[in-house]
DNA sequence: ATTATTAGGTGAGTAATACTTACTCAATAA
DNA sequence: TTATTGAGTAAGTATTACTCACCTAATAAT
């Protein structure tokens, strides 16, 4: 028998990748042809074959790789910065940063990958989307535990608000290869996400029809409560 | 020569639309042929490109009807609702819901139309997709005149983050045919837009970093401002 | 040394399928 | 009566993702 030899990855199957990634840059996966793809790295159609199951998970395997990258970079940017709003707003920017700088990773995230069944098994959502995901939440627990973030919010959801805003903000512009503007992008979200869309000066006019259940379990601290309700009207 | 008829669509073309909306209930769209539409419609697969460009065209079509449906019974559901925030909440509660009730709808729209580029050149986008985010932005312009909703954050913005986090929410269930419970979503989305994460009653002990901008414009009023920050050691 | 095994790679096929093209048929306006 | 046109058909065709039988060389076991 054989032992694995010395374990390094094919030639050819590093040629495959290589040879997506390449033309990925130029245009679109569903047009990409695997004969392109064969031929771009100089080896047969059917060695695609040998090593993927099918061109999708090809693609995926692509992806992985981007994704390890970006998950690395982040954690670096990450390292030293204090407090968890600071960290969230930092992962906002650094996402949309990297979402506008690379858009082949960005355009098989967005276009290709998150919505067809079988990305949710590949390695490049178990390993990195979870492990994405799991850093915020993270961060946002310990927003929690050191008071920073409200308590009576699920984690999930506001994780889920953020990564929906990211992913909307920058769809159209990958979508039409147009320029994001990560900084003011991420003020923006920042600014909305972290404080609130709704104007705390508003004193209603109307009666209550008790829709806005939300808001009153808001304040916990009694002694600003009454203040601020002196000045809201904010139907404690 | 002849006139343009009584400009009923022609009984084909109707069949071929309900054939595919017929077909999209059972599987989906990439994996439906051409063949299985004229077969399902009792029409000849020619005929399907004298009425649409191309297959996706023809599901564009089919994504306008349902478009349609959505806005007018979405634009009832809202009329006697007072209140922009009042407003905002019923449409993401109605939002969520006719995404779970309507998969087909739904399922079109956020895994096949809006990764596309000929989407946005489409009447399901150039009517619908646009009338619908105009309603959201309408009503975010009245809650800042009526002084509902803070006057320092771009309306777009704020229509980026609320279809973000709706669409985010839905789209794993939309793939892995997962319920949806849209008011107990909706409430936790309305809370963490409108109220924002952040817990005002949060008294920072690190020295600020200057990461902070956002926060310090959002208090007009100065005499609240001097109480709050006494409390908050809010950076101002 | 010989043989068996297997990883790496080839190349010719094949079924499926989106789309095309040339055609028929009937209704009707001129 | 005839030309025109809308509605629909039937038979392709080119493309393309994927398969399968086969080749080759290196090496482990005998």
């Amino acid at each position: 028998m054989r032992p694995p030899k010395n374990k390094v990855s094919p030639p050819g199957r590093i040629k495959i990748v290589r040879a997506l990634k390449q033309l990925l840059a130029q245009k679109d996966f569903n047009s990409i042809t695997t004969a392109e793809i064969a031929k771009t790295a100089g080896v047969t159609e059917g060695l695609i074959y040998k090593y993927f199951n099918d061109k999708r998970d090809l693609l995926y395997k692509v992806l992985l790789e981007l994704f390890e990258m970006f998950l690395q970079k982040m954690k670096k940017d990450l390292s030293g910065i204090e407090g968890a709003l600071n960290k969230l707003r930092k992962i906002i920017q650094f996402s949309l940063y990297w979402y506008d700088r690379q858009r082949v990773f960005t355009r098989i995230l967005l276009i290709e990958a998150r919505n067809s069944p079988d990305f949710y098994k590949s390695d490049a959502y178990q390993k990195c989307v979870r492990e994405y995901s799991k850093i915020i939440i993270d961060i946002i627990n310990e927003g929690i535990e050191n008071g920073e973030i409200q308590k009576n919010i699920k984690p999930s959801v506001i994780r889920q608000v953020i990564q929906g805003s990211i992913e909307h903000a920058c769809l159209p512009a990958i979508i039409f290869d147009r320029k994001i503007s990560p900084k003011s992008i991420a003020d923006d979200l920042c600014s909305t996400i972290f404080m609130g869309i709704k104007d705390d000066q508003f004193i209603k006019s109307q009666s209550s029809d008790g829709k806005e259940k939300s808001s009153s379990s808001r304040r916990a601290n009694p002694e600003e409560r009454v203040v601020v309700n002196l000045r809201r009207n904010d139907k404690g």
